[in-house]
DNA sequence: AAACAGGCCTAAA
DNA sequence: TTTAGGCCTGTT
């Protein structure tokens, strides 16, 4: 597989073919990414943003060098290769059937405070409602980004969010989390929570730490590890997790059979958990792809 | 209409 | 250390 810029030229030559844009932004692991009708996947990250598509088995990024080089290449974590890591997930028929489905899902390298901020939102809530109030969040309080398309917004940063009372994100309509989402742009704005240090320390210790926060349990601080922190180790366990924990694996089950990658594992679970399997019944099943 | 949604907190065993 | 109830809000 190629990545080529919107004018033709190619970003990346070659890496494994793990990357179907779909599963990458429906896989639950982000919210500001938006498909429009035509398939093309427009998104705000790291300040920045991307449209992208896949067609004729390339994908297609409407950045150029500079812009791919700094932001995008380490934002797909283009680096990995997940197809030989996803492989050795397969250590019973589940997983490799879990592997098959969600092959093409990669870990984005989210920014720490948006993912911290943003599945603190995410607690006891859905995905529509979810990227409903980070929008009005973004629209609200983020720097805005003029592009020939139109206005977009970047995620509010922990020091403006810290400015804020609890009556100025009564727009957002995110009830009592709102208080939590002030509690942690206040400790990442002064420095007692150090996201940044945090990502170069152990995993143990981060959980640890961004627990500290308001609002933050053990779910929530293994969804800001993984997809904040980039900490391919942490495991996140949510319903459905546990449905599947329960169901496949007795009750019980250590994510270290997978070693240092163990989140991305998680992924392959939680998609096929709540895309394939379980929804499967009584409905067509989605057409797997190559 | 009542229950539930990708948890967390607190109080109480 | 495990368990139950409450919490904002929106949807079914």
């Amino acid at each position: 597989m190629k990545l080529y810029s919107r004018d033709g030229s190619c970003l990346m030559p070659t890496f494994d073919d793990d990357f179907v844009p779909e599963k990458i932004f429906e896989c639950g692991q982000c919210f500001r990414w938006n498909r429009d009708p035509d398939g093309v996947y427009t998104g705000v990250a790291h300040g920045e943003v991307l449209k992208l598509w896949a067609q004729a088995n390339a994908v297609y990024l409407s950045c150029d060098q500079e812009s791919f080089e700094r932001i995008w290449r380490s934002y797909f974590d283009l680096d990995l290769q997940y197809g030989e890591i996803r492989k050795s997930f397969a250590i019973d028929d589940f997983m490799y059937r879990a592997v098959s489905y969600g092959a093409g899902i990669r870990i984005l390298k989210q920014d720490k405070w948006e993912a911290l901020c943003s599945f603190i939102i995410s607690q006891c809530n859905n995905i529509p409602r979810i990227k409903k109030i980070v929008e009005i969040f973004c629209r609200e309080f983020g720097r805005s980004i003029e592009t020939e398309n139109g206005i977009y917004y970047a995620f509010p940063d922990a020091e403006t969010t810290a400015q804020l009372r609890l009556s100025d994100l009564e727009p957002l309509r995110c009830g009592y989390r709102g208080a939590y989402i002030l509690d942690a742009a206040r400790a990442v704005s002064t420095g007692r929570l150090d996201l940044e240090a945090l990502s170069k320390g152990s995993f143990a210790a981060a959980v640890c730490s961004l627990r500290t926060i308001d609002g933050v349990g053990e779910k929530v601080a293994n969804c800001a590890a993984l997809y904040g922190l980039h900490m391919l180790s942490a495991f996140p366990v949510d319903v459905w997790m546990k449905k599947i924990i329960a169901k496949q694996y007795g009750g019980k089950f250590d994510p270290a059979v997978f070693g240092e990658y163990a989140g991305i594992a998680q992924q392959y679970m939680f998609y096929f958990a709540r895309d394939g399997e379980i929804l499967q019944e009584g409905k067509s099943r989605k057409i797997e792809r190559g």
